[in-house]
DNA sequence: CGCGCTATGTTTGCAGTGCTTACATCAAGA
DNA sequence: TCTTGATGTAAGCACTGCAAACATAGCGCG
């Protein structure tokens, strides 16, 4: 790992390049393909040897971050108490999602904000391997139910509410009085039918 | 009206270039502010007589968006029977909200998927003026309930829902299959404890 | 009327971007 | 050893946002 082991090939750039992009969009920066390279200690146009646009970059890391999402749900699944209620853990799914959200702003803008260009079936199936763990949790929590639409609900409700405090529509902060926040409107909606 | 009645001065610029830059998104065109100036038959820096920078753009663009969105959720209050019951009233909200997104994509992702900057006030106060229909609303059909944390799950499972079809997670035609689960995800939530 | 002021457009130019094409360098197998 | 394919480089095109200097027109005011 020594710095310039070898000059010309570099190892494994491309995910050297995934990396820089997900840092950069991290600390703020929007990336471009060359500022990506620059970053990889490397030629404007090497990147273009593993995506073949801007548009596969993107995806690229788009898939990187629906993996950490996904990750994070299912964290937040496994540190709730084994009986909790169906309240409860739609609660706690629900902060993980906006709170991941509003940690990885940039991050989440990419997978959520433009197309999702159908090319990338790898992109396709990461998301929709997300929304297959939702349905699982309903599944289980609502057992006999039309859980399509519930899902289908509780998926949008928890977008939404993650893009309205992204867009600034309510304050992101302090995370406790968003995670209040969430919690509330899941409750104000299921709470009666549910609890 | 005549076509360039006289040559230096265009009239309206500001206005022109809006609209170029409206009918642009409208046509499935990223636009630019040198394509915005072209269409308008003018300089490729006369924009920025009229917007300090290209975000002032976007912020005037997102505005006529957002008084848009008024106009057509207004008017789906307004074609609803008097006595409809409140599933139904917020149902056809929804509908409107999302058939809004899903009829001019490019213009709800500039309206929300970037971060609003707090700069242009104007933006602010349209997306406020916005929020405060939903809530006079919600406040009417419920009284006496608490009705924020209602006005903001209402808000983001219609967002969601917006956006999750913008982005290809459900299918985003035929029209009246997506005003089914629009219709279908609020009385799922709603149904049972506000019929 | 004539003068100048200000709002509005124009020209020119710079740095940065995505992407293409042609070329260089290396690793590995015939 | 020679060739081949994968990877990286160099040069260049068309485009972008933006700044600075300049041109033009209309208005108020002497």
């Amino acid at each position: 790992m020594s710095t310039s082991a070898r000059a010309y090939h570099h190892g494994d750039l491309r995910a050297a390049l995934v990396e820089s992009a997900v840092e950069m969009l991290e600390a703020g920066e929007a990336y471009s393909m060359r500022a990506v390279a620059r970053r990889a200690g490397v030629s404007p146009t090497a990147p273009y040897r593993h995506f073949p646009d801007r548009d596969a970059l993107d995806s690229a890391i788009a898939v990187e971050g629906f993996d950490d999402l996904r990750d994070a749900l299912a964290q937040a699944l496994g540190s709730a108490p084994a009986a909790a209620g169906p309240v409860d853990v739609l609660g706690e799914l629900g902060v993980a999602y906006v709170s991941f959200a509003l940690r990885r702003p940039a991050l989440f803008r990419l997978m959520f904000g433009n197309e999702c260009d159908e090319e990338s079936s790898d992109r396709v199936q990461a998301s929709q391997a997300l929304h297959a763990v939702l349905g699982d949790v309903i599944a289980r929590l609502f057992p006999g139910r039309v859980t399509p639409e519930l899902a289908t609900a509780l998926w949008s409700l928890a977008h939404g509410l993650a893009f309205l405090h992204l867009d600034g529509k309510y304050r992101p902060e302090p995370a406790d009085e968003v995670a209040g926040r969430v919690r509330a409107a899941v409750s104000a909606l299921l709470g009666l039918n549910a609890g």
